[in-house]
Order: structure tokens, then C-alpha cells, then sequence
DNA sequence: AGAGGGGCTTGACCTGGGACAAGCGGCCGC
DNA sequence: GCGGCCGCTTGTCCCAGGTCAAGCCCCTCT
């Protein structure tokens, strides 16, 4: 009997020069010749199935990893029972940064499908980032949008109600699918109601709840994970009018 | 009638290679050599007086700050009336992180008490930091490290009670003043209850009436903002044991 | 196709913390 | 030294959302 290999490493090259993510991805405004460099570091992808974690809380930092197909959630789960999702990422967004600081991750990354990503093994991008100006500013900038989203994300928490925080993280999300060209209506939730609740501090009872109550009110088309949304500007109307 | 200058400029010179900060800030880890380069980047200070802002959403990024003396708050301040407290920073902790990605401060920087900081122009840390591979491998660090911080964060306001929270939020600050040399039990707080209810995403009353219920169980003593810990092992449980 | 279970919905009830209000007290400016 | 105000405390009431419970539905696995 074997040892399972949870993770499969495909060894295949892969080049982010010819990656339809390119402009939403690392290489975001860089030069032919500057993403031909990152060729060279980019050099594989792992696929993880559903279910499955990229990396867990106390693994060694090696990479850092890029989502090339599919869906992950991040994160925190202590071992008092405390758990809270971090974050969603999808096609295009960079997993991993957590561990720079400590060398170690300090969250777990889960994929909510099947899933793949690219390997962007930290101390390449560190030594390529000293040569390609351009990406270390690109670099710092998504380390910095990280910033800035987990801090809208605290203001979620620390101070809109349900229907905001929902209404809130529809809006986020539908706004970054369309930027990968999905419908801006549309789509379907690739998390559970615990884990969206988890996300907004919400209990998976009051999720659902509002949920009906958007249905209620004409806002949103809810069937199970499917959503379409009916009046995005009230969405938008909830989340800037906080106490209605 | 001359036109009010809230900011000084004190364009005297300033060297990290001569500061008892050192090990708390930018330079940590860095050879004697390398801090000599970043004395030449590091030139100048700036004074903050209370209640004046080091930068506001919207400016121009810059510069990132460096606090040599005082203490800040970061906050959001949407249109909408919102208001959240995003961080509190004390002396060799940088500010204006958020301003990478959007080349726009995203939050304001406020002193809570006369601060001064060290003003650290971005293009000039970029340049240095291709020369100097510790430089970047520490402002790496630092940029990760504020993401795990705002990941704990919303853990603590995504699954912990009102007590759960102030327990941790007085825990976090009597650690960062230990390690700058104060005492572990005894301190001031820079901040109003308001500040703090924002940070943790309570009211004012709710940190007033835990402040007080902390006292009566015999965890501390309170004197307005004078703050004395009498029983740190009881706090740390509160934080870890969820529930009770 | 059928069984089983995980994920979702909905109802009833409860409670932690928010809202409002009143009063205190220490600090700052005059 | 004194007055006023801002920040804090405390009480009362109330409600958003948590808790517990029951049942449904869809998806997967056999």
C-alpha cells in the first residue's frame, strides 16, 4: 500500500507571456520583456481537487501562489475553536503572502473547487524583483491592496449590520467576476453559507435569513448557490446608507 | 494675518544608525553597513501635534512614516458616516502602507498624543531596496506581518464577545509597550473609549461597562486612562477560551 | 433508482450589546 | 480659582442577531 500524495505536482511549463490573467494577475503592466523574465520564474502549476489545502497554518514558507483556475477560501482556525475566513480569491489573485513575515503561513488555504495555480517560489521573485524595477512595484502594490482590502473588510465587521455585510460582500464579489468577464448579475456562490458567514461575522441562520429577505424584497433571485442579482442599486444603496 | 502651517518641517538630520529603535523599526536585522545607507534615505522629521493628521484618504502617497515618538490612530472615514479605527501605532511602526497600492493615502493618520516621525520617501526606499537585499527582505517582512495583523483583527471582530475583544486589545497593547521597554502591567491609554469601541466594533458604552466589570472581577484596576493589569493569566484565558 | 447526508431554510425564543438618557468629574482655558 | 465641556460611567429599555430545533431539498454515492 502506498503513501497517498495528497498534491500532485504537474511539471509542465507554463508562461505567464501568453496567460490570458496577465493583466489581472502579477504581471499587471509590465512590458513584453519584463513578463518574458517571469517566464523563467513561473515555472510550474499544482492542481489541488476541491476540498483540498494549497498550504495550512505552520507549513514552511516556500511560494507564493497564484490562482490560475478555480476557487480558494483563507483561513484562520485556531485550536480554541475559533475559525474565521480570511478571504475568497479567485482566477488571478495571489495566495500566500502571510508567510513572508514569519517564513511560515499563518492561515490555511482551501479550494472551494477543483482548482489550480501557479508556483512562484519566494526567493526567485525576491532576486527577479531586485533586477525588473517593475516588479517590485507591482509587487509592493499588491501587498499593499491586501492592506487595504483587509482594512475595508474591518469595517464591515466593526460596524455594518447583516444586510449591509451581505449586501456588501455581493457587490465585492460580482464586481471582481466581472473583471474576469463573467456576468455582472449572475453567478454562483462557490462557498457555503457558514463560510460566508464566517467571512462576515455572521451566524449561517441569519446568512440564509437575509438572503430571503433580499428574495423578499426584489433585490436578489436566490436557488441554493445560484444567485442573480435584480436591483444592484439598492445592494449598493444598503451598504452606503448604513442604519437603513 | 499669516496663513496657519498645522505640519512642521524639521529638516535637521536624523540616523537610524543612531537610534534606540533600531531593532523596532525599518533597521531590524540589518548589518551596521546597511543601516548607514538608510541614514542617507531617512533624512528628516517631521512633528505631529495632537489631534493634527500625518496624512489624510486621499493625499498623495509619498512617503511612508516611521513613529519615532507618540502615538497614532489610523482610521477610515467614509462620506457615509461610517468610521472605523483600523490601527493604533506606537514608536518604530510605519505608517502610510495603505498609500502603495493607489499612490493615495486610503485612511487618515492621526496623533493621539505630540508625535514626531521619520519621513522615509518611497522612491528613495525602492532605490535603496534593489541595492540592498536585507532592506527589501525586511520591508517585505513588515508589509506581510500588518496583513497577519489585520487577519487577527478580524478574527477578533468576526467571532469574539465584547470581553473576548478587550481582553485581547489590552493583552496586544501591554505587549508592544513591554517590548519598548514599559511596564507589563501598568500604562496609559493614548486613545478615548471611543477610539477603542471603533477598533474592536463597540460603543463607547460597551468599553466603559467592560472596563468596569474587568475591574469588579479583580483583572484591573482602572483610573480613567490609567491602566493597571493585576491579573494577566485570567485575561489570556478569556481570549483563548471562547464562550466563557 | 434509491438512500443518505450535508447544506439550507424557517420558526420560536433568548440575550448581548446597542440606543438613549442622566449625571459625574477631571482637565483646560480664561 | 472657577466655569464649562468633553470624556466617562451607569441605568433602563429594546432589538438584531444568536441559539436551538425541526424539517426540507438537492447532490452524491452506491
Amino acid at each position: 500500500m502506498s503513501v497517498v500524495m495528497p498534491i500532485r505536482l504537474e511539471p509542465f511549463k507554463v508562461a505567464c507571456s501568453s496567460c490570458n490573467l496577465r493583466e489581472l494577475c502579477l504581471p499587471v503592466g509590465m512590458s513584453n520583456d519584463q513578463v518574458a523574465r517571469l517566464d523563467a520564474l513561473v515555472a510550474n502549476r499544482r492542481s489541488v481537487p476541491r476540498g483540498e489545502t494549497l498550504f495550512r497554518t505552520g507549513d514552511g514558507f516556500q511560494a507564493l501562489y497564484a490562482v490560475r483556475t478555480g476557487f480558494f477560501k483563507t483561513c484562520l482556525s485556531s485550536e480554541d475553536g475559533r475559525d474565521q475566513v480570511t478571504g475568497f480569491q479567485m482566477a488571478g489573485e495571489l495566495l500566500g503572502l502571510d508567510g513572508i513575515g514569519t517564513e511560515r503561513h499563518t492561515c490555511d488555504a482551501v479550494a472551494l473547487e477543483d482548482s489550480t495555480v501557479c508556483v512562484i517560489p519566494y526567493h526567485m521573485l525576491e532576486g527577479l524583483s531586485h533586477e525588473v524595477t517593475d516588479l517590485q512595484r507591482v509587487f509592493h502594490k499588491i501587498m499593499s491592496r491586501e492592506i487595504v482590502r483587509d482594512h475595508g473588510v474591518m469595517l464591515l465587521l466593526g460596524s455594518m449590520r447583516a444586510e449591509e455585510r451581505l449586501a456588501a460582500f455581493l457587490l465585492n464579489l460580482t464586481q471582481r467576476l466581472h473583471m474576469r468577464g463573467y456576468s455582472r448579475t449572475e453567478f454562483i456562490l462557490r462557498m457555503t453559507r457558514e463560510e460566508i458567514g464566517s467571512y462576515l461575522g455572521l451566524k449561517l441562520e441569519t446568512v440564509s435569513r437575509t438572503f430571503s429577505k433580499f428574495q423578499d424584497d426584489g433585490l436578489l433571485e436566490v436557488k441554493q448557490k445560484q444567485i442573480r442579482i435584480l436591483d444592484q442599486e439598492s445592494l449598493r444603496r444598503l451598504v452606503s446608507n448604513p442604519g437603513c
